[in-house]
DNA sequence: AATGAATGAGCATTCATTCAT
DNA sequence: TATGAATGAATGCTCATTCAT
């Protein structure tokens, strides 16, 4: 019974194994080049054929939304953590802002499409799981606050990023744990059910 | 080659004219579509030719830097109001930040090159200008809390980006003055230097 | 946006077909327009998209270097014949230079990068490979002498161009072999190391 | 009657000035970028509006004519001169060779248009006026050898070009005198019938 | 299922030429 | 007659997308 998959469904296993390559080297090519990079310079840079991305990803949107899901299962997973605090997630969250262009512009600029938008809800959710912090906010307006520390993020260098992104949440008086990256597990290569 | 019907040289009677045209047109356009937007659907919607623009304006930061020029010049304005106050200046500031993405991104992304930064500062210095309003800020620090708001301000609609922008102000404890749409003097049609 | 009708991609088969036809185009084109000739005329003839040019060869140059490239290998391959001799090399070299504009401009103006310069060191390399004929010059002087029978070889005709080298070959005092046609091997249409 | 000469035809003079800096500007452009120059740096150079340029010289062959005129009556009169001899007439034209690049294809490229053919006939009729100089060259011949070092002509520095002209010469076997400027005379401002 | 070449629309930019002032 | 702006065709180049192998 098993025997089947042993003989190595060669195709299969390198179809993964692509998916997971297109992935990462779109999440580096976007944070290099900005959201509108040629797709055909992540093709490239995940040694990969124009067409396999293509069979993977229908479009740029999808690639993008592939790119911030790993990021946003990134805070459900640390939020899942015994010892998760609305201020340790959202040193996570600020984290990935300081990092990635296209995360910030996944917080900020809302209503992109309906994938961005379950994107967005889905950290609306986790960060509704939690009780104020420092100042008594509702989910909404976490979100709110955080979109307003997105919109703040800029600069060319990421210790800049960081600062300017806490003076912002320390404008807001609200509290923020260290930032920190989420540990990467083998989870984030499986999904397949795009 | 042998095309008689050329539309017709209007002389340099349409100079002015079509600068003015260009710049209008630019800041729907880039509006619209963001600062990225073909500038050939400038001069299209400007009823121009290519090389039109391109003799009013040596690249696409010129020509961003002139619509953008006339948002800083309307503020300023409004900052030498008689009656004019830290709260009734964010209110300028703010009606522009809903009506503009460009304008967003100016605020929100500083070191996009001299001309950007020179203009921010412009605002950093009309703000620096005004006492502390609702909240005991430095200059510096409302610069700060305009980019964060700059960077919540987001969605479809305006009605919806003006709610926005009043929560974010909100949050943040600072005071506006009610959004108004600054006047456009004849002097914003002048302009000649750029 | 809608366009249905796509001219059919053929698929890569036609590769190797298209970068021949580019070259053969090319040689074309630069003949009769120069070097500077629109590449878009080049694709146009070639009866491929622009972007399939651009694909073989990354700019003019390198569209250049392969045209010329197999005009130096057909040298090469004349000088190695065995009944070769300087003579009837200097015939083959010729033959080249009434026919193609570029093949002149190459032996003329050196150094106009290191591609050129490569091919004319080619050539230097063949001449090199004999001894003197008619008059005792060294190959310095031939590559001198090649590049003076370049230089007065123009006229709207063939025959007036091949009539002016001939008397220039004279006036120098060296006989050169019966102008003729290098055999194009099946080789030229393999080289795929561009 | 010389009146109405001295009120100041300002019209008049300035037009000449004009023609004048249009020649010098186009001798400039041409020399640096070559005979496809935009028309409109030559303008600019000249401190001259463009439709001056047109007005003046109705496409970019009657302005290169005129510059190339100014070489063959510079040849002309060093033929005139008392102690002129075929070798220190050669001596200016491979002064000009070495020069202009215009200047060697005029002299390499005939048929380029009635007009480089005539410019072409004048330096034949100059060379014709002498006896042979080294060989006993017809003046066809000499027209063919000139063409012959034009083609050498070619090098990023003067000093380059000079000695090859020189080399080609000798290879040649015909005795050049000195590269020497020729005199610069009013004469040449005051061609007024383009 | 992967590959990589083909395709052409699209955008930026330049420049010859015209023409009102 | 000079001026300088207007115009748009032409060209280079890129890139999203398709498709034979």
């Amino acid at each position: 019974m098993t025997k089947q998959e042993r003989p190595a469904n060669q195709g299969r296993r390198v179809a993964a194994r692509n998916r997971a390559a297109l992935i990462t080297a779109a999440r580096e090519v976007f944070a290099e080049q900005g959201l509108n990079a040629p797709l055909s310079a992540v093709a490239r840079r995940a040694g990969v054929g124009q067409g396999s991305l293509y069979r993977h990803f229908a479009d740029r949107v999808a690639l993008a939304t592939a790119v911030l899901d790993e990021n946003v299962r990134q805070i459900e997973r640390a939020a899942a953590a015994p010892d998760a605090s609305l201020t340790s997630v959202l040193g996570v969250v600020t984290w990935h802002l300081t990092r990635s262009t296209a995360f910030v512009d996944l917080l900020r600029v809302r209503g992109d499409g309906a994938e961005a938008r379950a994107l967005a809800g889905r950290v609306h959710s986790v960060l509704a799981g939690f009780g104020p912090a420092g100042r008594d906010l509702s989910a909404d307006e976490l979100m709110l606050a955080v979109a307003m520390v997105s919109g703040a993020v800029a600069g060319p260098t990421l210790a800049e990023r960081e600062r300017v992104a806490l003076r912002a949440w320390r404008l807001l008086g609200v509290e923020v744990g260290p930032l920190r990256q989420p540990e990467t597990t083998a989870a984030d290569e499986q999904s397949d059910s795009a």
